[in-house]
DNA sequence: GAAGCAAATGAATTGAGTTCATTTGCTGCG
DNA sequence: CGCAGCAAATGAACTCAATTCATTTGCTTC
């Protein structure tokens, strides 16, 4: 059982991180390891989820993989939604941003929506979380967001339209990347095929199956998306005279 | 604390629903009430939605509704997931198809989308578990996708790419739902303006706030989506000859 | 060498979902 | 008319997770 519902963690850092003095944080209180520091903790969190999922991703798991007591986490982190938030910045981190600056904008858009939709395809219970997460306090997915803008203001966007722009097509892509983890038998009508035969004679006419499917569903949908933006942007530059 | 990873629920009958001989589940064991049904139940539980959210949705306040101990509940549900499926089909129910079959398909499709997106706005922890979910034992659920399958194939678009166009729509207005509980602030770049200037001016140059400003990056996105769409189907149209 | 203090400890608490042995009281049958 | 059968209710108990707290530990610094 995950926390649904909860998101907004404070995100207060009593943490580490750089106090006065110190690179790496400087080892306290008892002898041995500097693991206990946001890197460090969430890197064990990557670390039991790719061995345990995110069923297997509890508190006491964490603690195990970091050889200490599950309470001994909260002198470092708020709750398991702060370190939820950091696994989130670190999935982010791994989004390829190249093309914007580099390739035309709807070329880059593309580029950058496959790989974000690939990266939490992955991690799909992060999706919920971090669709309703503040940016504060997430570095990497900050720095994300700003390439993406000034891609998109180098490409012609009006300003006004570029978070619009993002929202829409980041909305589609976690929801693209919430149905890849979808049963390959989602559609499947059952005994109540006459309840839904048009439905049902389209399922059986798809193309792709599992994972082929979605990605499918994900080129169709991102290309008519992308396509649609070029047109409005066309007709928001021809609208400024 | 909602389940977040399980999904897929076995959603195996072995409720009353039709009993030889009783429209309505006839009342046996104690005296008074017929309200242990699925509808009994669904009814119940989106009363407590209702009243205390999806944070206070447990069984127990559940049992409390409906008059009886958290455990009676579990001779008539299997889990507090298959709750949730029906539920989520009975929100379904109230999703907007009617333009299907009457108007054109890409009208009809944006009609939909609206709807779709207000219904689970609303009831946005479920979309993690809908997205995920089968189809079969959620009969509101098939006979939505039926209309909108049946008005896709009449406005002409080929049977191979039906449902390809439905999961990319509902894709998008599920991650737009979602987008809509987000809080106000989200974009706030908080103190790190110098590491994203380009995006912090967009932000400030965004026009509507809160519910608005998601309503526009979703019509934004919607418009683009369906407008590429037609030039999708187009072209489909013009490779048959 | 003692004081200060960040951090670790582990036992306890809370809250949820779920199970189970037992009971209850209609219903239909002889 | 009363009894067997049985679906359903009961409530206590169980499991598992997150989180808290009083206490201890052992560097670091003076």
């Amino acid at each position: 059982m995950e926390p649904l519902t909860t998101a907004v963690t404070s995100a207060k850092a009593n943490l580490p991180a750089d106090a006065p003095g110190s690179t790496a944080p400087r080892r306290r209180g008892r002898p041995s390891r500097p693991v206990l520091s946001r890197e460090g903790i969430t890197a064990g969190a990557l670390a039991v989820i790719a061995r345990a999922g995110y069923e297997g991703f509890t508190m006491a798991a964490l603690a195990r993989e970091l050889k200490t007591a599950p309470s001994a986490l909260y002198n470092h982190v708020a709750s398991k939604d702060e370190v939820l938030n950091w696994v989130q910045d670190d999935v982010n981190e791994t989004i390829d941003v190249s093309g914007f600056g580099r390739d035309p904008w709807d070329l880059a858009l593309m580029r950058w929506a496959h790989s974000y939709r690939d990266a939490f395809a992955e991690h799909s219970p992060l999706i919920p979380v971090i669709a309703v997460l503040p940016i504060t306090g997430a570095p990497h997915t900050l720095a994300m967001y700003e390439r993406v803008a000034e891609g998109l203001r180098s490409g012609g966007w009006p300003e006004d339209m570029v978070i619009d722009t993002i929202v829409a097509v980041e909305s589609f892509v976690l929801g693209s990347a919430m149905d890849v983890s979808a049963p390959e038998w989602i559609f499947n009508v059952g005994d109540r095929r006459d309840l839904a035969p048009t439905f049902a004679d389209a399922v059986a006419a798809r193309r792709g199956s599992g994972r082929t499917a979605a990605d499918d569903a994900f080129a169709l949908g991102l290309n008519a998306l992308v396509a649609g933006l070029r047109a409005t942007l066309a007709a928001a530059q021809a609208a400024r005279h």
